[in-house]
DNA sequence: TTCCTTTATCAAAAATACTTGATGTAAACA
DNA sequence: TGTTTACATCAAGTATTTTTGATAAAGGAA
């Protein structure tokens, strides 16, 4: 009984990292902008992304390197490219119908 | 035409900013923790959250102030006493069907 | 009034997160 | 082969957030 209770914090609170992980990620200006174009644009290589965010290379491989972490967006890599893209189905667990408007493309 | 633009993406710029901080403010262990006793609680004063968080004092209201004031928990005073309380209504706005059963009482 | 309880706030220290410029790696291409 | 392009990563510096202990404010009780 107690054992059971214990192992029921013991998950709640890893749960509770697994989303201040993801929260994390998506607490960020820069980073809800990049998750907007990708909803906009599909799939992106960090050399189009990074003209359009005005941001240095690194500072975007820094972001993106977070947003791939936590799951939000998924890499595709092609010859020395890489492409990035929303993990949509990540987006539609974590926040509301209304919020999935501002990254989910055609709904709204 | 141009202004129309340049109007929009100041409206945008300025919702990532309020997202950011709403995010922020839910994107920390601890303050998860938090929403999720005053989901299973209801109202609760500083004083009996203290030791269920096992927090000291000023560390709580450092963390309840910044629910507050992103919106995540409303408060209200009685003598003494402050009692907070979440704002279900921003947290349906802000999170998934799915993750609201973490802080939604009798849905799931 | 004086003392106690509850809570908020402050300033300093500690811990994290972010930015920057440089370097490394690997593929493409001449 | 050497050169260029695309991207990741590193280390140092900067900025922001969090913790801590102390103090303040304000209501309740003696």
């Amino acid at each position: 009984m107690d054992l059971q209770i214990s192992l029921k914090d013991v998950s709640t609170e890893k749960l509770f990292e697994v989303y201040e992980t993801k929260f994390k990620a998506i607490a960020d200006k820069k980073r809800l902008q990049i998750m907007n174009i990708l909803t906009e644009k599909g799939e992106m290589c960090v050399c189009d992304l990074a003209p359009l965010m005005e941001m240095a290379q690194s500072r975007l491989s820094y972001h993106l390197k977070i947003l791939l972490d936590a799951g939000i967006i998924t890499k595709r890599t092609e010859g020395t490219w890489s492409y990035y893209m929303l993990n949509q189905k990540e987006i539609n667990h974590l926040l509301s119908e209304e919020l999935c408007c501002l990254f989910r493309p055609s709904s709204c």
